[in-house]
RNA sequence: GUGAGUGUAGCUCAAUGGUAGAGCACCGGACUGUGGCUCCGGUCGUUGUGGGUUCGAGUCCCAUCACUCACCCCA
């Protein structure tokens, strides 16, 4: 026997009926952020590895550790991308969209890659939703462009059904405000060294805000005395994000003030938020985001202000409610017809000419359908079953004409409350519309 | 990179160290005009892989691989 093949560690196959929620989801997310203006942007799957060395950070874990780099025939160093803002500002540094009208807003839906022990909830080929807002808005405040995606977030998870999600909200100031509290923490932390795990000894010389976030109690009970990062905050920083927090409160959408949060990625500054749900196991946090206003530069562009977010679509799937997930399901429609003289019956529309069978009527109405000829009415009942489809429509010898050319009329029913309706093909087709279009 | 747990049919799982099984699913058939059954038959395995102990290993031991969960970190 030949070798039987598995996909890649940390790497799944999505199945249907799956593949039909992820679809759905994405196509929620287009409309959403279509409201806001939000345009789609597709940037390549891998990049210059530099790209991401000096975008995310060298001193972060994605660039230290979990970077999928190969070196090409052409012998340049490659990387799959690890995430994708860093390559979305390469795109609007490579693109000239300064010259556009500012600030653009992008989004984008697609594979992100790191190599790292899979878990639940965390996989070496992963899936984000991601927008950013670049660019400083003329004449507006750059406190309404983090809330303004702050909101767009709520509203995509809100369509999504969640409705116990929770924002945790944190500045980590500006440079400068980083800078001061850097030199503040590294002050405070270098007499406790010897206290301190390595991992953590070894951030104090490269990352010290990392430290912040550590899950060691001890370390935390250390870090209880330690200086406030809110104390360092330059007054633009402070004032910066008072705003911010006063145009959620107007909107009306709900966070919460963290002041342990410092997130990953180097290139943030001032707001940086963070959202986690239950049921993911340790892997909790189902969107990051945050502004950033030196990536650009760093990047080789002007100076510019950006914001953004990226949800991990693995993750928000699998909390998914589920009655989200049911509406997400394709409404099948399974039409049993007997078998007459080796034929469907086919219904004939008197104003359209050609004779076709009510199948394909259905599926030139827009609604998904399926036809068997089975005699056995119940395996029709065991397919709806499995295929989880919303109609069984009954057309037998008793609903046909007696030559089997025409349909009199059907049985229509519903799977879930196994309601049975007679009706006329015209009713039928009514009802069946008004329910896809409800989907 | 570190630790723990688990690997038996497509899926869920049995089998005291003694002939590898069941249910579901799938395929074929019988029956049934208010039915989501029932009945008959069929396909399906080098028990993850390789060694070892033993008269005999799915079972015990070692190694290896894979999966799962956790640490680290993140989406």
């Amino acid at each position: 026997m030949a070798k039987r093949f598995a996909a890649p560690k940390g790497t799944r196959d999505l199945l249907p009926p799956e593949t039909a929620i992820w679809a759905e989801v994405e196509a929620v997310a287009r409309r959403v952020f279509a409201l806001y203006g939000y345009r789609e942007i597709r940037t390549p799957l891998f990049e210059e590895t530099e790209l991401f060395a000096r975008g995310v950070g060298e001193t972060t874990d994605i660039v230290g550790k979990e970077m999928y780099s190969f070196t090409d025939k052409g012998g340049r160093s490659i990387t799959l991308r690890p995430e994708s803002t860093a390559a979305v500002c390469r795109a609007y540094v490579e693109h000239g969209m300064q010259q556009w009208p500012q600030p653009v807003r992008l989004f984008y839906i697609g594979p992100q890659f790191r190599y790292e022990r899979p878990q639940k909830g965390r996989y070496r080929q992963f899936h984000q939703i991601g927008a950013e807002l670049i660019g400083r808005p003329s004449g507006g405040s750059l406190a309404a462009a983090d809330a303004e995606i702050l909101a767009m977030l709520v509203r995509f998870l809100g369509e999504l059904g969640f409705s116990d999600l929770k924002v945790l909200l944190n500045t980590v100031g500006d440079a400068a405000s980083r800078a001061a509290y850097r030199a503040a923490l590294v002050g405070f932390l270098t007499p406790l060294r010897d206290r301190l795990s390595e991992e953590s000894r070894r951030r104090l010389e490269t990352n010290p805000l990392r430290i912040l976030d550590t899950k060691s109690p001890e370390e935390q009970e250390l870090l209880r005395e330690a200086p406030r990062l809110e104390a360092s905050l330059t007054g633009e920083s402070r004032r910066h994000f008072a705003d911010v927090c006063a145009r959620l409160d107007a909107a009306a959408i709900r966070y919460g003030v963290e002041d342990k949060l410092v997130r990953g990625l180097d290139y943030y500054t001032n707001t940086v938020f963070e959202i986690v749900a239950e049921g993911l196991g340790a892997q909790n946090a189902i969107c990051g985001g945050g502004a950033y206003e030196g990536l650009i530069e760093e990047l080789g562009g002007p100076p510019t202000y950006g914001v953004g977010f990226a949800i991990g679509e693995d993750r928000l799937i699998e909390v998914l409610p589920e009655p989200t997930r049911r509406r997400f399901r394709i409404p099948y429609v399974i039409v049993r017809g007997v078998a007459w003289e080796n034929r469907i019956p086919t219904f004939a529309f008197e104003d359209q000419g050609l004779p076709r069978t009510l199948v394909d009527l259905l599926r030139e109405k827009g609604i998904p359908v399926l036809g068997y000829e089975w005699k056995d009415s119940k395996r029709a009942f065991s397919m709806a079953e499995h295929l989880e489809a919303r109609y069984v429509v009954m057309v037998g010898e008793n609903e046909v004409s007696e030559d089997g050319a025409h349909i009199k009329e059907v049985v229509l029913r519903d799977t879930e409350t196994r309601q049975e309706e007679r009706m006329a093909v015209p009713e039928l087709l009514e009802r069946l519309r008004a329910e896809s279009r409800g989907a």
